[in-house]
DNA sequence: ATCAGTAATAGTCATCATGACCAGAACACA
DNA sequence: TGTGTTCTGGTCATGATGACTATTACTGAT
């Protein structure tokens, strides 16, 4: 902790008001064919935790709601616009940075396959993978374990996998998001009858050719785009 | 909007950052003979919303943790020690306050009746059933409606219902725990099943004389006294 | 002392969601 | 033409749940 003011230096000052998101995508992986989950970093260019990773964030402006402040900062940073964005937590522990207290305010976010295939990945700007990430600053790998605890509890409850997906889909995709997310495989036929019962997903008359199998039938999303917090939406 | 300040005024100064706390706990009630929830409000002495009720809060120390510093402004307030306390959310719109803007990052917490029963009202605070409250200052009436939705949420898949009961109860006490927050009754026999699968609770021994009825037997929860938030314990 | 009333407790039954599993259909490729 | 794989529809056993019935054990009135 080489720049570790003393803390009653710290103190005097007010608390810095930070906002960080952490951002999810499913990208094709090399190795197993099947998409995995990945989040984008940037690198961190000042002291404290010079040239490690971080996530994505920044101070709040004045004159900005807490979600712009997220989407601001993810464009500034990353150029991604989230198809899902929420709140996670408040962190303030008094030790997250060793030289002022600051106290962050988390966005998740969810981006589409196409938005993250665009997104150019820079010097200081890189995907990594959300299973093996190597430390981060501050105290970003328990707030990454901790938006990995709420996507895999919110993948289970409600229909934010197809934030993930674009307009059509085959059932497959969907199963694939949730093996992802989830961490293991899905039985394709009791999944299929789940998803058929629900009541956001429509069956269309078209089909994906061009696999090597039997063509899947195209599905569209007809739910609401914001799957829900509660009373604030 | 009185003492609403100009807007370009009002974002020259920094946001504040503010700390407030939605308690809840279970009172015997005056009609029903059933115990209702109830919350503790403070009324302001100042403006904005003078006279109004409001949530307890305020600011964050430097040198104190958030969940400290929602503990310590309880204890200031409303002499309260929660049994359970949890983050809800971090309240930031720009118009939250009309003087200047306020990020408040709140709480909710249980109390055990037997607190809440020392607990005195003076003329600044005050219990109130959480199902009529009137208007509240600032956007609390909508924070106490996010509050009531998470725990309604909480207790079904959590233990989180001990957190308003002593060291040892009855099954019906524990029905009336649920029946309180959802706000609707449940079917006794069914219920029995339920808690009885559950792993948390033991059956004692005793037995509770003085009813009018069947003694019921007394249990004692032998779970965790935090539900578990994720990684975040 | 006896009986009525009520909560505490135990149990039954039908229904539904789920996991494990089986089988035919439809495609690409050798 | 056959083989392999996925897509799709189906069965079966199991466990959780809601509705419901019945017995037990107490208080309070007659």
């Amino acid at each position: 902790m080489v720049y570790s003011a003393n803390v009653s230096e710290r103190r005097q000052q007010p608390p810095e008001l930070a906002i960080s998101t952490v951002i999810f995508a499913l990208r094709p992986d090399a190795d197993s064919a099947r998409p995995t989950l990945w989040l984008p970093l940037v690198r961190r260019t000042r002291q404290p935790y010079r040239d490690l990773w971080a996530l994505p964030g920044g101070p709040l402006s004045p004159e900005e709601s807490l979600p712009d402040a997220a989407r601001r900062n993810l464009q500034d940073t990353t150029s991604l616009q989230p198809s899902y964005l929420e709140q996670l937590y408040a962190f303030g522990g008094l030790d997250r940075s060793p030289v002022q207290r600051v106290v962050s305010i988390v966005y998740w976010a969810l981006v589409k396959p196409d938005v993250a295939a665009l997104a150019r990945e820079t010097e200081n700007v890189r995907w990594f993978r959300a299973d093996h990430l190597g430390q981060l600053a501050f105290d970003h790998n328990q707030i990454v374990d901790y938006a990995l605890w709420r996507l895999r509890n919110k993948v289970e409850y409600s229909s934010i996998a197809y934030a993930f997906l674009g307009e059509k889909f085959t059932l497959a995709q969907v199963r694939e998001v949730y093996e992802a997310v989830l961490g293991k495989e899905l039985d394709p036929a009791n999944f299929r009858r789940q998803l058929r019962a629900a009541t956001d997903i429509a069956a269309t008359e078209e089909y994906l050719q061009g696999g090597r199998h039997r063509p899947p039938r195209l599905y569209r999303y007809t739910g609401s785009t914001s799957p829900g917090n509660g009373p604030l939406g």
